[in-house]
DNA sequence: CGTATTTGACCTGCGC
DNA sequence: GCGCAGGTCAAATACG
């Protein structure tokens, strides 16, 4: 393969910004409504919005892949219906050739990949139905755990070497079993600081909550000295809604982006726990119940 | 005992 | 067609 993402997430701006032209890869830098309601959340964030949302070089980089056309109708709200996510022509991580469509499964989601089974039986339903991907995108974020809390309770069911990079990706899907919201983790071989998540899908369910940390850590985002743990809590559609319009309250009143309390890297986390972005972001409803 | 993680094997897709 | 790399499965294991 050429040189996946993963790496290129990985290595530095222009490798995202390369995701961008050649991977219509979800930038918020280019239209935060537009994107997020391709993602099935109907918000309309205002043109300023995106401003803000802008994370290359120094803020949370996310992406995602963009369907080759516009989503067919992705309701957040019934995502977990196969019906509704079905049907989401979308490109493979790097690979605009490796689209696929057709209807998704939610138990036999595993992609065709359900393969290992010895039995052929579903062999053949798999080479019937191609490997399904939902949109993705991704975000870097400087913290010292791989697993960056997020408000939903993740299973990671592999783990696998990555060419380039000295550090193994890890293969995360949400507990909930209606729930097919895959995420992969992996360091940046750039910098082993500076994780890189990838979401895949959208969840069908609330969070739970921060189990560690306790959702309560949002209720005061200043007591978040530590950059690690909570992780911008992107595939929530909620989060996002909120996020979107507290950006857009920050926007108005004062350009700055999120910044960075806990040092010049690069590339700036989205820690919430350190820096406003994410953890000036969580919206007061969620931090007040 | 139930749940989560680890890990090797297998499958798929893509480039050559 | 072959080989490589990414992605997933599932048995084994660890943990609370």
């Amino acid at each position: 393969m050429n040189d996946p993402e993963n790496t290129d997430l990985s290595n530095d701006d222009s490798a995202w910004g390369e995701l961008t032209a050649t991977d219509s890869d979800y930038f918020l830098d280019r239209d935060t409504s537009n994107i997020l309601s391709d993602f099935g959340w109907n918000l309309h964030a205002s043109s300023s919005d995106h401003h803000n949302l802008r994370f290359n070089s120094g803020s949370i980089q996310t992406a995602g892949v963009q369907p080759s056309k516009p989503l067919p109708n992705l309701q957040s709200t019934s995502s977990c219906s196969p019906s509704a996510v079905a049907v989401t022509e979308v490109s493979t991580s790097n690979n605009p050739s490796a689209t696929s469509s057709s209807s998704e499964d939610p138990t036999e989601n595993s992609t065709a990949s359900a393969a290992k089974t010895p039995e052929t039986p579903k062999k053949e339903k798999k080479k019937a139905q191609k490997r399904i991907r939902q949109p993705r995108f991704a975000f870097m974020t400087k913290s010292d755990v791989d697993n960056l809390e997020d408000g939903y309770r993740w299973r990671k069911y592999g783990q696998k070497a990555v060419k380039n990079s000295p550090f193994p990706r890890s293969y995360y899907r949400c507990t909930n079993s209606r729930c097919t919201v895959k995420k992969r983790v992996e360091r940046s071989s750039e910098d082993p600081s500076i994780v890189i998540t990838t979401y895949e899908g959208q969840h069908c369910h609330q969070t739970i909550g921060f189990p560690r940390g306790g959702i309560l850590t949002a209720h005061d985002p200043h007591n978040f000295t530590s950059h690690h743990h909570l992780p911008p809590p992107l595939p929530n559609p909620y989060y996002y809604q909120e996020l979107l319009h507290q950006l857009h309250r920050d926007n108005t009143t004062s350009p700055r982006l999120p910044q960075s309390t806990t040092q010049n890297a690069p590339v700036v986390s989205s820690n919430p726990s350190e820096q406003g972005l994410l953890g000036d972001i969580v919206p007061q409803t969620m931090r007040k119940p």
